[in-house]
DNA sequence: ACGATATTGACATTATGATGTCAATCAGGT
DNA sequence: ACCTGATTGACATCATAATGTCAATATCGT
């Protein structure tokens, strides 16, 4: 349709990658939305439900820093959010033996059911979503992903001054 | 490493497409905050630059609105940021033939340079951060993002009711 | 045990995005 | 020419994300 952005001292192999950001950028907003809607219903917001996500994902009960750090997200906001939570029922804080501030995040019956409740919905949705893909293009678009974040991370580390 | 998203009614499609979309929320975040600082020192950001980019790449000058649904976006933040560029002197508007009201959005001489120096800036990165991947992978998963947006597209636009 | 550094939650502020409304304007049909 | 509906920019409001600061606490080295 048409050729977004060329540009002479680019490489073929950046080219497609601009091509792949600028993809990636709407598709990133175009998920968020799909994935507000459909988890609204249950009184859950896309941002809320990746922490839930998180928290059932993550092999140890965490305090809420950890947790955002392993959401890449900023303290403050998973924090607000995790208090939101917590003020809904949905998740709990239990003492931390290691630490007398940083309590553990930890999921409540009611949490634990929306949660299902949100994969219940999600599933038949992403499954339909899946459905014409080659299998292995999924999953080679999720490689490309690991790695691009692990360069983004492995850049930001290198941040350092004498 | 982790297993991150398991369930049972999943088909492998969908599994391969959650852990799509869960690497494509983190990398959207590295990738802005890797532009923003980027761009940074030409006082831009990330949002910015993508205005600046949909003028330039438009075949033919558009008024603000069309913009914000070129880039998909909210027409009235495409406003806000489209006015802010006009009044630092990037952009400005050009009476449009077919409508008194709406306007046509042009660069500027220095809108003009600053994108470019945006440009500038970003191949050499885009380009190293490409190293190593088989080109084959990133035009893969950018068509897997054009197809996605399809969808969500194809999606949104069978809203109706009786 | 002590001191230096890092982490954490709370709080405050700002920046950005999302949503709703309104009047002006335009396009299409009659 | 008129009416209807859609588009557009302006404005207002709210929700969310980002950033900075602080005191409490923990960790590490000595």
């Amino acid at each position: 349709m048409n050729e977004p952005t060329k540009s002479p001292n680019r490489t073929p192999a950046g080219e497609a990658l601009t091509d792949l950001i600028l993809g990636l950028f709407r598709v990133n907003n175009l998920t968020l939305t799909w994935g507000d809607r459909l988890v609204a219903p249950l009184g859950l917001t896309s941002a809320r439900w990746q922490i839930l996500g998180a928290i059932v994902t993550a092999e140890r009960l965490q305090p809420v820093a950890w947790l955002a750090r392993d959401l890449g997200a900023n303290r403050q906001n998973v924090q607000r959010i995790v208090n939101d939570l917590a003020t809904e029922g949905l998740v709990r804080f239990e003492p931390n033996p290691h630490h007398r501030r940083a309590h553990l995040v930890v999921l409540t019956d009611k949490g634990q059911q929306t949660y299902d409740a949100a994969i219940g919905l999600y599933d038949p949705r992403v499954n339909s979503l899946a459905e014409g893909f080659p299998i292995e293009d999924l999953e080679t678009a999720g490689r490309v992903m690991k790695a691009l974040r692990k360069k983004f991370e492995g850049e930001e580390g290198a941040e350092e001054q004498s």
